[in-house]
DNA sequence: ACACGATAGCTTGACTTCCAACTATTGTGC
DNA sequence: GCACAATAGTTGGAAGTCAAGCTATCGTGT
């Protein structure tokens, strides 16, 4: 963002030098390409969220409590489905309840939890803050439904490989 | 990685709720992948180079070092080739300096410019660095080459359209 | 009924990234 | 030749991530 376009691919040029010395040159440029994917599409969210006050962390959360039943969610559940660290959820929370979109309160039954509920306030900021994320389209309006498919897809075995969750063997592609 | 795989995709379950509600369902599952799957690459490169005390990004301006002609470069122009922001440049060398890979100096021309130079350890440590790494493929081994080209090429769009680099006419895939 | 392991979160610290503001040096224009 | 803008890096602060270690609570087994 602050800088101009480089005259040549950055990507393009490291492969290059790579190939000259190993075999993985297509991985590192593939590795690569998805570390600076992430900057920029996280770069694309951030800046639609900025009005609001939020990250993509916390905007993750808000609208994960925004859909589910009770409007409120164990902080390891969180966890769990945002494939985050524990503690990041600990701290994405600290600041949505300072910023009083979400309230932390003790499960009645099993006093270890705590659950993070989405307050009216949250629940009116994660619906602007939607719209606007979603005029920009997360930052990947150079790409047609049918690319943004192809692209979930092609991500896929890396999350399967990685144990992110078990494929039902219908779906199981290749491997 | 510290906990089960989950019994469903968790982005595939998001996208069924985002269905719902708009038309962005896909460019959020993309969105969400492309995040997810950095995480998985950053966590499987940085596993590798642990040993050598090393973080992705630490390692990477050891490689730029290693390949470039006099192993010496100034600190801008690591900035926009590995497209991070400048500040980042400046704390990565300030710990690879503390680990004695590199060494800083001042441009002899023109004294704004300071240089970091790869020392005869950094030399050794970015070799053994990049054997471990290329022993992980870079958490890519899910993929052959010939998928793993299909990423980067995928992602070029993304990339161009962010404006890191000026194509040329003649590899202008699509738009 | 009570000890002990498992579970759920929190605290602290290290690392990375970015931004805004600052210092030092270079180049330009009257 | 000297003011002034531009350039190169650094500093300090906020935010996010992870890991290790801690506290509190639950459940089970004897």
């Amino acid at each position: 963002m602050p800088q101009q376009p480089l005259p040549f691919d950055p990507i393009a040029e490291a492969r290059r030098q790579w190939d000259l010395r190993s075999l993985r040159g297509p991985a590192m440029a593939a590795a690569t390409s998805i570390m600076r994917a992430q900057q920029l599409v996280l770069a694309a969210v951030d800046h639609a969220l900025a009005p609001f006050e939020l990250s993509f962390a916390r905007y993750e959360v808000l609208v994960l409590l925004s859909f589910s039943r009770h409007g409120a969610l164990p902080m390891g559940k969180m966890g769990d489905r945002l494939m985050v660290h524990p503690t990041s959820i600990t701290s994405t929370v600290d600041r949505l309840e300072e910023q009083g979109l979400v309230q932390r309160a003790r499960h009645p039954d099993d006093r270890r939890i705590v659950l993070a509920e989405i307050t009216p306030e949250g629940r009116r900021v994660v619906g602007a803050a939607t719209s606007a994320v979603e005029d920009t389209s997360f930052g990947l309006d150079a790409y047609d439904t049918e690319a943004l498919d192809a692209l979930t897809a092609s991500l896929r075995p890396l999350r399967v490989a990685a144990g992110d969750f078990t494929p039902t063997p219908a779906e199981t592609t290749a491997d």
